[in-house]
RNA sequence: GGAGAGAUGGCCGAGUGGUCGAAGGUACUCCCCUGCUAAGGGAGCGUAGGGUUUAUAGCCUUACCGAGGGUUCGAAUCCCUCUCUCUCCGCCA
């Protein structure tokens, strides 16, 4: 969420910002109701005031047995317009939190500008593609013919973007988060956390993916929740409503929301291994073969809550944590800053890590990363103490280290052999007893 | 699932319809005193908004005592619903 004040006091600055990602704000749309919301806000104080002032009054007469007829009968006609007030204002203040909640992040100024990921600008590119003297199969191919990967077993189980693995494929699978782990706690400073893969309503909207992306998400509703129902008149009250987890970003994210961190407490550092549930609706005929783009996949994401003077830095940082792990695995990748137009609704600047496929002859998105600067942190009023003892918005920033499933596709198809078998990364073997080769 | 208790400021804790945004304690900040790893004295100290303003200063003002609704001229206090926490019993990985 962007500071109301900044729309207040700089709105065409502030639109352009907006323009530059593709989000059109209607300006005097805005104004008109900021203006109305001024206007209402400052009658229904004025009363508020009178009626407070008159009531105090009574309190005191009849404290001293004084008659009080008088004062009863001057308050008493304040009661309606009073209460019109207050209604129209509370109309007014939710039309004006809608609009806030439904605005993107503004793009930090470095970001380069551009419509689509066809803008995004390629940062730098570590190691260097293999190259094959036999044709590069795709990582389905090599997984299925080893027989420890399962996608028909997996669509008649569930259905169609999921995935069955098996034997040492399912254990490589473990390995690759236990070494993600291992390395961000043990290397980069961070605290492992084990998070809800449920949350509330509360939660999704502090991190972004609520109100605006509903149909993204799963949910759920509480086992008793048809009762609850019946006694409300059909609504679903959102305490009965339970969302399956996109990302880790949101219940780690969200511990901090609603709490004030003492600054020498800054930065928080968290990492979190977690399944991701994700409706992927409106991305239907994309990426339909394979484990790239999955109703279900696994994660592990690194989260910091920073001091806002040092978020750029912190993001920087992050970026190269997520690196290392692709640097470890001698995977090649590239570092894309992505354009204004490509970036995620909260984040005001990210940097995408991709993998390269040789299969698919490109390099494919395996982690994102993002600073948030205030956005999260507003709507979850997450903040911390600063020099003034004042309560002040933190940063928030996360991103992946690594996606797992991403992770061993780039695997399959960057270590396999012309036999069909699939070289161990040296890293990942002291993690697979000693497993040097995936065969038949 | 059953029975009961509770939710107040950073923390503890008073307050059952009227000068309560809220006593007191503690923590914290500043000052004084004190020649020491302490004590004493004084002052300050919630959050989010709105108006005014060059001002994130000051002044005026509104809301907030778990959340939402209601009664009332007036609600931390009364009523209703919900959420959460604790204790006991039951069940359970």
């Amino acid at each position: 969420m962007l500071d109301i004040q900044l729309l207040r006091n700089d709105l065409d600055n502030i639109a352009s910002r907006l323009a530059a990602r593709g989000f059109a704000l209607d300006t005097a749309a805005f104004q008109a109701l900021e203006g109305e919301r001024k206007e209402i806000q400052t009658r229904t104080q004025e009363l508020q005031a009178k009626r407070n002032a008159s009531s105090k009054l009574i309190g005191q007469a009849k404290a001293k047995g004084e008659d009080v007829s008088a004062i009863m009968a001057d308050v008493a006609n304040l009661g309606d317009e009073l209460k019109a007030a207050e209604t129209l204002l509370e109309e007014i203040q939710a039309k004006m939190q809608d609009l806030l909640l439904t605005m993107p992040n503004t793009p930090h100024e470095s970001v380069p500008v551009g419509k689509s990921e066809a803008d995004n600008v390629e940062v730098r590119r570590v190691g260097t593609p293999r190259t094959f003297d036999f044709p590069p199969r795709d990582h389905v191919d090599v997984g299925e013919s080893l027989k420890l990967l399962d996608f028909a077993t997996a669509t008649k189980i569930s259905g169609a973007r999921f995935t069955l693995l098996k034997g040492q494929l399912a254990r490589l699978h473990r390995a690759l988060t236990q070494f993600m782990l291992d390395t961000h706690t043990g290397e980069h400073g961070y605290t492992e956390v084990y998070v809800p893969y449920l949350v509330n309503a509360d939660s999704m909207r502090g991190t972004g993916q609520l109100p605006k992306f509903e149909e993204d998400l799963f949910s759920v509703l509480r086992s008793d929740a048809e009762e609850g129902l019946a006694g409300m008149g059909g609504k679903t009250p959102n305490s009965q409503k339970l969302y399956l987890i996109p990302t880790a970003e949101v219940p780690v994210t969200n511990i901090v929301r609603d709490e004030i961190v003492a600054l020498e407490d800054l930065p928080l550092k968290f990492v979190a291994h977690t399944p991701c549930f994700r409706s992927e609706a409106g991305s239907y005929g994309r990426d339909t073969r394979g484990m790239i783009r999955q109703h279900q996949f696994e994660k592990v994401e690194l989260v910091q809550i920073v001091h806002p003077s040092r978020s750029f830095d912190a993001l920087e940082e992050l970026t190269g944590h997520a690196e290392t792990i692709l640097k470890r695995l001698e995977l090649p990748y590239r570092v894309m800053a992505l354009c204004s137009g490509d970036m995620g609704f909260s984040a005001a600047k990210t940097y995408d890590l991709e993998v390269w496929l040789p299969a698919q002859n490109t390099y494919r998105e395996i982690s994102s990363c993002s600073n948030f600067e205030s956005f999260q942190a507003r709507r979850m009023q997450a903040r911390f103490r600063n020099d003034k003892n004042k309560p002040e918005l933190v940063h928030t920033q996360n991103g992946s280290g690594l996606a797992v499933g991403r992770t061993l596709v780039a695997i399959l198809e960057n270590y396999q052999n012309e036999d069909g078998s699939v070289t161990v990364p040296s890293v990942l073997r002291p993690y697979l007893g000693g497993l040097e080769k995936l065969s038949a």
